[in-house]
This record gives structure tokens, C-alpha cells and sequence, in this order.
DNA sequence: ACCTTCGGGACGCCCCGTTTCT
DNA sequence: AGAAACGGGGCGTCCCGAAGGT
């Protein structure tokens, strides 16, 4: 018999979460202080640990929380997408991402807990890239093993590049960074073609560029 | 008068940077304190702080080292080639990379030094494809800066993939990918080939892809 | 005009009076957070603080309490028996008392409020010392002051020592060493004889001891 | 090869031990906190905590120092003797030995490891007894075993009676109490004699009371 | 009225980087 | 160069008051 309403309680609980995302994205996980916790949730010592029960807790709950959407989007919208969204929308994802790298390494536990997930995203990409292939739009030269994890490799890059905050650079360029990557998985529709494909839009048989050449 | 050579001196020096690097890797800034400093360099704190103002300056210093290092390698070999080595020679290097990148996203100070050594890096690689260009080997529809931040986003992405510690995956998809990237980055030579090149190597006119079909 | 019945009332103050015993004899005082308070008594922090203002209040009343009933039972049946019967019928009260010794150590206030209470059942001890000398059980070359200090003192070992949990011990040999104190302050009825006196139920003439080696 | 003198360090040690046996005296295991601990000792917690891995490793080997002065000295003068210096010297081991005792109860594992010393003081108290009444002093219509446990009990009575600071009271009469102690144990000599014995040095034939009445 | 849960903030322990003494 | 001492500050616990439900 809850006193107060679900909703109240699950409200507050995101309160935190996203606090603390704010918060372990801006300082990493060692600085951000449980002052620093308490300063940037709004909520003191007493409502933080009410809710978890510990730092440590609530960063791997964090963590799982933002794994969970991960893999959602990529089940859905496809690897590439992501990359081509993250610089816009980041609310600490990034650098959450980047302190849950950092614990992979120095944390064998939590590296084993986690490779779960890390499987799970990689399963998705390849059937995303398998139904690609059948559509004819990704090649078949090469293992979709193998682009799924050069594009995974991609997206670490970028997580790692704009993680360290070197997204001020010019956004162009980076659009024409990510057509290399995604050409790179692409059928081959001609001569050096840097394709900007909606592949991750029910894979539509004519690319923007076709369109742009037709 | 020094009471000790200058060799020696700078020999204690290395071995604090050394087992400071094995340490900060495997453990990560914070958690490697001054004790367990102490003990993976075999020295008291005494001995390192004698050699270093603080543990910041020492692992400044350490990060410093290591990218000069990287500079000179990539200058000389290319982007790709470090790439390629870089699953094998690995002494705490990656897990300082991870280090140096979390620190660049919260201590607007250090990025703002960093950011002098990326651009050196950037002008390397930059310079490295133009020759590659005007060699024939490097594609020339797509600007050579483009082709660069390419490449360097994907090494970033295996610094993290590295780091984070999925080296043990399999090695011959880890080296069919990295052909992946480097084909995108090379002239078409003919349909879907995933050429094996040694573009690090005075970039040679045949790949080893081409030689076996020859 | 109250919800629950008065008894209803009465009954739930005592619970938590019970339980709270049992925790703090079981963890003493700052051991017995409340949150272990709430776990032994089965209810919640609302309605603990509900009837006692706070900890410190409830186990001031507790001990209060107790001291009220350990007056009663020395008026009424003598210390020697009390003692007897102290290994048997134990709900915390030892663990409780250990813990009202440790505040009289610290507390000077709480020693000042308690004295009253020791001076009380001093009072009580030496009244009935008096009555058996008079009755001719109690030697009389000794001021009842002392033989009342001197079973004090017998009580506060047996409390000590069962107090530590050491009451696993040997029946017999404590019931032995119990004879002892009481043949001290006992008139001496023959040479040497460790008389087991119902001196607590009317001072009998005659010892067990005695009647057995009629 | 220590820098330090090994006296300086041992003097440190016991200058933090000594403070901490005040502190744990006055206020009580939980009550002395660290900041109290620093005050008293007069050191730095980072100077307590190089000598002591924690506060409860430094309350144990306090409590083991006392204890084992305590076998010494029951061991060569005899538990009377002890009793009867009780009062005079106490530098805050009385305070430490009710916090063993809570200890004892509360800690089912700090009991297993202390029964030992239990034993020990034991077995030095029934040993003494023992040759006393070889020597004729000590009474043998009851076993050496039940004498030491009464003298034992009346230790802890007495404990727990100064530790709560109730020394103020009457001196002669706690010495007469004593006396009423010691002449339960010792072999009847007359009728009703409280004898002041010094059966803790060599157990001279005579006491002073003989002496007295001599 | 009685009870539960949520939230606040003081503070306890002790770890950590650093300085001082040897 | 090593060991001892220092003191700031991190985390998490604890007691309790407030808010809310039955």
C-alpha cells in the first residue's frame, strides 16, 4: 500500500537518474561527488540513497537504463542513424558511455555483467545489416559480421570523439565522415559514389545521391 | 655536483613513468592511489615524488610522452599501420588514451593544451594522404581531410573497442575490418575488392590482394 | 475520544518496550539502529516515534522501567534471590543494565537522575538485612551497610558476568558460588559450612543444609 | 631499515594507545570518535591510522595490552590484591573493560577469540588458590574451583561498580566489603573474623588482625 | 488517531594526496 | 630515498521531521 503515488515516486526516481547522468557526464564518475549529486539532482543525501543504494548502484543502474534505449534505437533505426543523431541529442549519454567504457576496463565484473548487452546490440546490427543485404543494399562480398563490427568500431570512434568534446568541429565534415563509413557497408551503385543513404528508412531502393544524379 | 649519473637518474625516471603507466591503465586515474602507485613502480612515495611535483604532473607528463610518441608513429607510418599494431604491443598505452580522453572532457584546461597534439596528429595524417593522392592510392573524390578525420575516427574507435578490453575477439575479423577502412579510403581498383594494402609502406603501387590475383 | 481502546494503547507501548529490550541487550544502544529497532519490534519508524518522543526517550523509559521492577522484586524477595533466579529469566533486562552502567559512566546527567534509583534499592537491601539480623540470621559483627554493599557488589559480577553471556556455564558451580556469598553475610551456625539458606523466604531458622544433617 | 628510531615509533604507539584508552574510558567505544580520539592522543588521524588499520583494530589491541597486564599481575599478586588497588590506579582501564564486556556480548566473534584470556586469568586465580591452601590460608571444605569463580564474580561486581563511577563512596567501607570477600575464601580462624589477610604475599601465617589481636 | 514512507542534513569513519622529518 | 604525520573531504548511515494515507 504505497502513501505515495507510483507516479510520484517513479517521477522522483528519474529525477535522480537524470541528475545523475548530468553529473557523471560532466565530471566522470570519481568527481562527481555525491555533493555534486545532490547539487545537480536538487534532491539531498537522504532522497538519493532512499531511492539507491549507492553511488555505485545508481551509476550501474544508469547505465543499464541508457543501454536499454541504446538497443532499442539500434533495433530500430540501425546503427548508422545513431551515429548520425548523437552529436544532436545528447543529454550525458556520451559521457556515461565513456565512464561505462572506462569501467569495463578496470572492472572485471562488471565487464562480464555487461557483455550481455554489448552481444545483444552487435545481434541486432547484423540482422539489421542481413535484411539490408537481402534488400540489396548492403554488399555481399564481405561477412555482415564483419561491417556490423567496422560500424560498431565507427560509432566507438565517434562516441569516443564527441565524448571528448571535439564536437564543436565542423558539422559538414562530419556528415562526410559518417557517408564514408556507411558507403564502406554499401553495394556498390558505381564509380566512387559517396552515398548518403536512408538505409535506416526500410532500406529504399534509390539512394538520395541516385536521386540527386537521376 | 649530482651524487648519482644523469643515466641513472633518468633510468628511476622511466621506471616511475612506467609502472605509473601500467598503473593508471590498469586501474584508472583515481583508483590507482599513490600505494598502488608505489607498489607497481617498486618505489615509496618519497622516490616519486622526488621525480614528480604530484601524481597530476606525473601522469600529465606520462600522457605527454605517449603522445609525442603516437605523433612520431603516425608520422611515419600512417594512421592505418597503428591501427594494425595496435591490438600487439600494448603496455598500458590504450588504458591511458582513455584516461587522457575523459580528462579532456572535464578539465576544459587540459583539452585546451590537448588540443595542440590532436592538431599535430591531424597535419600528419593530412599530409601522410596527400602523398597518398598524388601516389595514386588514395582516393581523390572525397577532400583529404575528410579522409583523415575518417581515419582517425575509426582509430578512436578501436582505442576504445581496445581499451575497454575486447581484444580477445576474433583477430582475422579484427584485420578484415580494419581492410574495410582502409578501402574506403584507397582508389577504387576494381568492384568490391577489400584490398589488404601496405598504404603504409611508401605506398606500393600493387596490394597484396592484387599480387595473389596477379 | 480515542480510536483504540487504552488497553489497545498500552499493549502496542509495550511491544515496543519488548522489542526495543531485546535490541538494545542484543546490539546495545548505538548498535540497535532504528531501523533494527523497527525490524524487532514490527513496526514502523512512525509509530515507534509516535508513542516515544525519540530513541534516547524510549530507552530512558525502558530502563526506567526495569529499575522500577528490579526495586520491587529486592523489597519484596531479598538480593540473594534475585540472583538466583537472574540466569534464568533473562528477556534483555542483563543486556539493558549493561547498557544503563555504560550511560552512568558517560552521562553525569543521567547519573545524577539515576542515583535515586541505586540509593533506593540500597535502602531496600539494608532493611532487610536489618530484619534478619534481627531474626538471627544475619551475623552482627558487620554494619548491615557493608553486607548490603557487599551483596550489591555479588550482584553487580553475576549481572557482569551473565551480562557477557557467559551464563553457559557450570549450574551447579554457580549456585555454589552464590552459597558463598550468602554464607558470608549469614551468621555462622558451625564451623565452615556452606549453608544454601532460604534466607529470602522469612529467614528460616533452619538452613536445607542443616535440616539435612539433622 | 627504519628511519626511525624503533623506540620512537613504539613511544608513538603507546602515546595513541593511552589516549585512546581515555577516550574509550570517558565516553565509550561509539562516543569516542575519531575526532575525540584525535584530541586526546594528540596526533593527526592520519598519524592514528598509519599505526592502527581501524578504529576497532586499535580498541582490540588495547583491550588485549590490558588484558594481558591483567594475567600478569593477577598471576603474580592474586585477583584480591587486584581488587583491592582497583580503585586507586585506574588510567581508563576500567571504562575499556565495560566495553570489552559489551563487546563480549554483542560479538559472538570477539567472544570466541577472548574466551581464551578468560581461561587464562582463570586458571592463574584457581592456581594461586591452590598453594594458598597448601599453605593452610585457604579454606578446603569447598573446591579451589568455586572460591576462584566467587573471587572472580566479585572482581566483575566490582568492576562494574567503579566503572560506573560509583567510587566516590565510603573507602573504608569498600574495604571492609573486601575483607568480607577475602574471609569467605580463606580458612575459618575463629569465630566471625573479617581478617584483612595478605594472602597475596606469600601467604603469611598471620594476618594483621591476628597481629592485632596478638 | 495511528501508521507508513519520503526526504533532510549532520556527522562518523577512514582513505588519499601531500608535507615533513629522518 | 623512505617512513611518519597531516588534514581535507568522500561516502553512506543515522535519527528524525514532514507529508500523506487509512
Amino acid at each position: 500500500m504505497p502513501k505515495v503515488s507510483p507516479e510520484r515516486l517513479e517521477a522522483t526516481r528519474q529525477q535522480i537518474l537524470d541528475g545523475a547522468r548530468r553529473s557523471f557526464a560532466r565530471h566522470g564518475f570519481e568527481a562527481a561527488t555525491v555533493r555534486v549529486l545532490e547539487r545537480e539532482i536538487g534532491l539531498s543525501r537522504g532522497a538519493i540513497f532512499h531511492h539507491f543504494r549507492d553511488k555505485d548502484t545508481l551509476f550501474l543502474e544508469l547505465a543499464a537504463e541508457d543501454a536499454e534505449e541504446m538497443s532499442a534505437v539500434v533495433a530500430e533505426a540501425g546503427l548508422v542513424q545513431v551515429m548520425r543523431e548523437l552529436p544532436a541529442r545528447d543529454s550525458g549519454w556520451l559521457g556515461v558511455q565513456l565512464e561505462v567504457s572506462r569501467r569495463l576496463r578496470t572492472d572485471p565484473a562488471f565487464r562480464m555483467a555487461w557483455e550481455q548487452r554489448l552481444e545483444t546490440v552487435r545481434a541486432a546490427a547484423v540482422e539489421r545489416l542481413r535484411r539490408g543485404r537481402e534488400a540489396g543494399v548492403v554488399r555481399d562480398d564481405v561477412p555482415v559480421e564483419v561491417l556490423a563490427a567496422f560500424l560498431q568500431l565507427v560509432l566507438d570512434g565517434l562516441v569516443l570523439h564527441l565524448a571528448t568534446g571535439s564536437a564543436a568541429g565542423d558539422q559538414d565534415q562530419q556528415r562526410a565522415v559518417l557517408d564514408l563509413a556507411e558507403e564502406a557497408v554499401r553495394r556498390a551503385t558505381g564509380p566512387a559514389v559517396a552515398a548518403r543513404t536512408d538505409m535506416d528508412e526500410d532500406f529504399p531502393a534509390t539512394t538520395p545521391a541516385q536521386e540527386a544524379s537521376a
